[in-house]
DNA sequence: CGATCCCGCCACATT
DNA sequence: AATGTGGCGGGATCG
């Protein structure tokens, strides 16, 4: 045989193939062969062969080139298309020298006969996917390599991606443990927790970059201390090897990308990963500055882990289109949950140690990113509450203005923001790109859901990204942001474009009725609050500025120049919390998505977040404020921009403005407690802090909320204000007022409900959802009651209003609730508008209290007013507690506390 | 022409 | 120094 394939081989053009034949000639000479193949290849034949090829030689000897012959065929065949495979074989046999080229070419083994992706399904094939436990199987890389006809270095590259998910562990020199699938699940499960400790939260940052941005950057800068944390995500690996195994050498980066690249799949949404949007990713973390040829590397790299994954069939070749053009992907097609798996995003503590297994260098990576992670998650929860380290810190450092924290931050932090930038951007660009487009790929779904897609679960923050991204360049965001939440997101998407113009129009984008779809609002960003005008015209453009303002308070915490500290904080916590929050929550959030669709692009998350079920999801517990935060985000969007995408995108940028804003006084809480306009009803829930004040449409009142929030925490405003529950607000009513009380028509919600997003938006709006944060107090209730009286229109409100009154003090779901009811029937008015109202109403009410509870109960069942009474009671409580959110929580529920 | 990715040089680690 | 590992990127193929 040897001799026929020489012939062959050697007449035509020596070909790489050939080589392998070679060695088999070789292997005629077992002198060399050692068993460790040597370099030698040089040996006597001009053909470098591969030393490899002796030891094939050897190995085969029992069972030769036939075999490898005949595996190779085997393996091929299945797996390409070609009859290519074929004729070699028959070549081998058959043929003659003659044969010579076609044969020859045809034996050559095309590129795709040797592709990685190809060894590695020979090379799995000859163990089984479920060992038994007690047998160990030790794989010899020399012996595999030299069967597989391949170089030993191909033989690592598989290996390595297989032993970053324990598939196989290196247990000497050329030796390797076949553990097969067994634990394969655990590891993804690690892997995912650890994911989404990290990457949720760059993810986040992509996403929602501002917050993570601002959050990373105040803490880095603030606090060089968490840089360490910060690193976490990033380079979570790496430190920690080293010092612990003292990894030395770059070391396997392989092994590591390759655990990252699966962690991506398993934090997106979506679970499809763009080849480019994963080197970058990973070119971040890795630190350096990423060139291009870096990236390219980074590619081919993944190409390589790709290969092997796509052989294990954990993922599949996809490719998503996108406004530019079409983009290579991948999509996760492996095990998705994971039983035990702990759902909880955030919590996790996967430090323990995600890879059972792992020898090496495995670190993992987990631990480090874990940390930091679950801190952001916190703060995110709660901004006031865990704020920990961003306000605190800021408070005492410089709060001066936010912008300039910001840059200076970015400045600092430099490489992080810078990276983060990049990415966020290039994030952006995707998701925008990515929702725009469609999936096309087999796989995907064309489906473009818009909000779906993207690809990463972060995009869905892209507002943050703006946010991060305008912020430090200056902001301008803060248009869309005046758009509101809606517009907001999208500006952070920005790419999308989304809407950039929505902001007072987003409404009318979603075209959605809900909203009042012209309703502008204005958002004060306020520190707390959010000044919704309602009119229902457009005020917006008036409403624009103040908006820009915030803006531009966003990114700095304009507004008092006093509360800096605490705003930046609260910016940072803000930021921090909602990102974080959503990252907790994104994953559920995802894993919904996902569900949902495959969109390839990224965005979804937040959908679903309007929908109530979010709300509800999220309820409880800290988790919650996470959840609502991205709830939040979407629901902000949603209002405007029905999709998902954008809203979500825009969110958060919307929330950190508006934080911002300055207004005041309380606005420092507000940044806190954002409050949000929710339109949808999604945001009910969660909205932070701030109160909305929303006027009707049509009526030009305008309301005020304020915050109440965190009046603890908080900023020193609230206390005052939220001394008591209330406090602060305050409420203009005009007719808009009376809004309010209309916003309870949100309620009307009530027969939609919550739901209704689309529509809600305007209830969304309305929703602020304060609740969240915490603020304490409810407070508005006061409002509310002020309102009824104007309202008088509402007669059929009165009643409730007196409910109201007490209500009030109940967190917010009671308000809304209450005021639903009123409205509904009274209010009136608009109904549109009312909706929207509702939630300003209830928003009114109490931000804090709100949040939780709001969602679910709110939305959902604006009637049950006994619980306004309840929450009466709450909020009395409430007001005393500070942490807003649990409360909240409470409230819905009925008195918590 | 961009997407893939094979191939193997070469550096670093280990023995 | 030999050998094990594996980073890395040129450049060939594929589509």
């Amino acid at each position: 045989e040897n001799i026929f394939d020489r012939s062959r081989m050697a007449p035509k053009t020596p070909i790489k193939n050939e080589p392998v034949d070679l060695s088999k000639q070789k292997g005629c000479t077992p002198e060399r062969s050692p068993i460790t193949p040597v370099k030698l290849a040089d040996r006597p034949q001009p053909d470098p062969w591969t030393p490899t090829a002796n030891l094939k030689m050897l190995v085969s000897a029992a069972s030769p080139d036939m075999r490898d012959r005949e595996k190779k065929k085997e393996l091929f065949r299945p797996i390409e298309n070609n009859e290519q495979s074929n004729t070699p074989d028959s070549l081998q046999y058959d043929m003659v020298d003659d044969n010579t080229v076609d044969e020859f070419e045809k034996q050559r083994p095309s590129r795709k006969q040797k592709s990685l992706g190809l060894l590695c399904q020979k090379f799995l094939a000859r163990y089984p996917s479920y060992p038994l436990s007690t047998e160990k199987t030790t794989i010899s890389l020399d012996e595999v390599a030299s069967i597989l006809g391949v170089e030993r270095r191909r033989i690592y590259d598989i290996v390595n991606v297989l032993e970053s998910l324990h598939l196989v562990s290196h247990v000497a020199k050329n030796q390797y443990c076949w553990h097969g699938r067994h634990n394969l699940n655990q590891t993804l499960k690690t892997l995912q927790e650890a994911g989404e400790l990290q990457y949720g939260e760059l993810m986040a940052l992509f996403q929602h970059k501002e917050q993570d941005w601002e959050y990373k950057f105040g803490e880095q800068k603030k606090e060089t201390i968490p840089e360490s944390q910060d690193r976490p995500l990033l380079d979570f690996p790496e430190p920690d090897c080293t010092s612990a195994s003292a990894s030395s050498r770059k070391d396997k980066s392989l092994r590591i990308m390759s655990q990252k690249f699966v962690m991506l799949f398993l934090v997106s949404k979506t679970k499809i990963v763009t080849l480019d949007i994963a080197a970058k990713i990973l070119i971040e973390e890795t630190q350096d500055t990423a060139d291009h040829s870096k990236f390219k590397t980074k590619v081919r790299r993944l190409y390589d882990i790709a290969n092997v994954l796509t052989s294990l069939d954990l993922i599949k070749k996809v490719h998503v289109t996108e406004e530019r053009g079409r983009k290579p992907a991948f999509k996760w097609i492996g095990p998705v949950d994971f039983p035990g798996k702990t759902d909880e995003p955030k919590g996790h503590s996967p430090m323990s140690n995600p890879l059972p297994g792992m020898q090496r260098g495995a670190c993992a990576p987990y631990q480090i990113q874990a940390t930091g992670k679950q801190r952001f998650t916190r703060h995110a929860s709660f901004n006031v509450a865990q704020p920990c380290e961003g306000s605190r810190r800021k408070v005492s450092s410089e709060p001066s203005s936010p912008h300039q924290k910001r840059q200076a931050c970015i400045v600092n932090s430099d490489e992080h923001c810078s990276k983060m930038i990049n990415l966020a951007a290039v994030c952006r660009q995707k998701i925008a790109e990515d929702t725009r487009t469609c999936a096309t790929e087999t796989t995907l779904n064309p489906g473009k859901n818009p909000g779906t897609t993207s690809p990463l679960s972060f995009l869905p923050v892209p507002g943050d990204f703006d946010f991060c991204v305008n912020t430090l360049p200056q902001a301008v965001l803060p248009v869309v942001q005046a758009g509101v939440p809606s517009i907001s997101l999208q500006n952070g998407v920005s790419s999308q474009t989304l809407h950039s113009s929505m902001p007072a129009t987003s409404k009318t984008e979603n075209g959605k009725p809900t909203l009042l779809p012209n309703q502008p609002f204005l958002c004060f960003p306020s520190s707390s609050l959010f000044m919704l005008c309602g009119d229902l015209q457009e005020n917006n453009l008036r409403e624009t500025p103040p908006t820009t303002e915030d803006v531009g308070n966003k990114s700095a915490e304009a507004p008092a120049a006093v509360l800096p500290a605490a705003c930046q904080k609260h910016s940072s916590h803000k930021c921090a919390s909602p990102s974080a929050p959503a990252d907790d929550e994104e994953p559920a959030a995802k894993r919904q998505a996902m569900e949902q669709g495959d969109v390839p692009l990224s965005l979804v998350v937040p959908k679903k977040s309007f929908e109530s079920p979010k709300a509800e999801s999220t309820p409880g517990s800290g988790c919650t404020s996470a959840v609502h935060l991205e709830a939040f985000h979407l629901d902000l969007a949603s209002p405007t921009a029905p999709l998902a995408a954008d809203k979500d995108c825009t969110r958060p940028l919307d929330s950190q403005e508006q934080e911002k804003c300055p207004q005041n006084k309380d606005l420092d809480e507000p940044s806190p407690g954002k409050e949000h306009i929710c339109k949808e009803n999604a945001s009910q829930p969660f909205l932070p802090q701030y109160i909305y004040v929303q006027p009707t449409a049509g009526l030009s009142s305008c309301n005020f909320l304020f915050p109440a929030k965190q009046a603890p925490s908080a900023i020193s405003l609230t206390a005052s204000q939220l001394p008591s529950l209330s406090v602060p607000c305050v409420m203009v009513p005009s007719a808009a007022l009376a809004s309010f009380p209309l916003v309870c028509s949100a309620t009307i919600a009530s027969p939609v409900s919550p739901v209704s997003d689309g529509s809600f938006t305007a209830a969304a709006s309305m929703n602020f959802s304060m609740s969240s944060l915490a603020s304490t107090t409810p407070v508005f209730v006061g409002t509310t009651a002020m309102v009824a009286p104007k309202v008088p229109p509402a007669p059929s409100v009165d009643h409730q209003q007196p409910t109201h009154s007490t209500l009030h003090l109940s967190p917010v779901l009671a308000r809304s609730c209450t005021a639903v009811k009123l409205d509904s029937p009274v209010c009136m008015g608009h109904p549109v508008t009312l909706l929207k109202l509702q939630q300003p109403s209830s928003a009114p009410l109490t931000p804090k209290s709100i949040r939780p509870a709001c969602h679910e109960a709110f939305f959902k069942t604006p009637g049950s007013l006994g619980d306004p009474l309840a929450w009466k009671k709450n909020e009395g409580t409430q007001t005393r507690n500070a942490s807003s959110v649990q409360r909240r929580l409470e409230i819905s529920s009925t008195s918590p506390d």
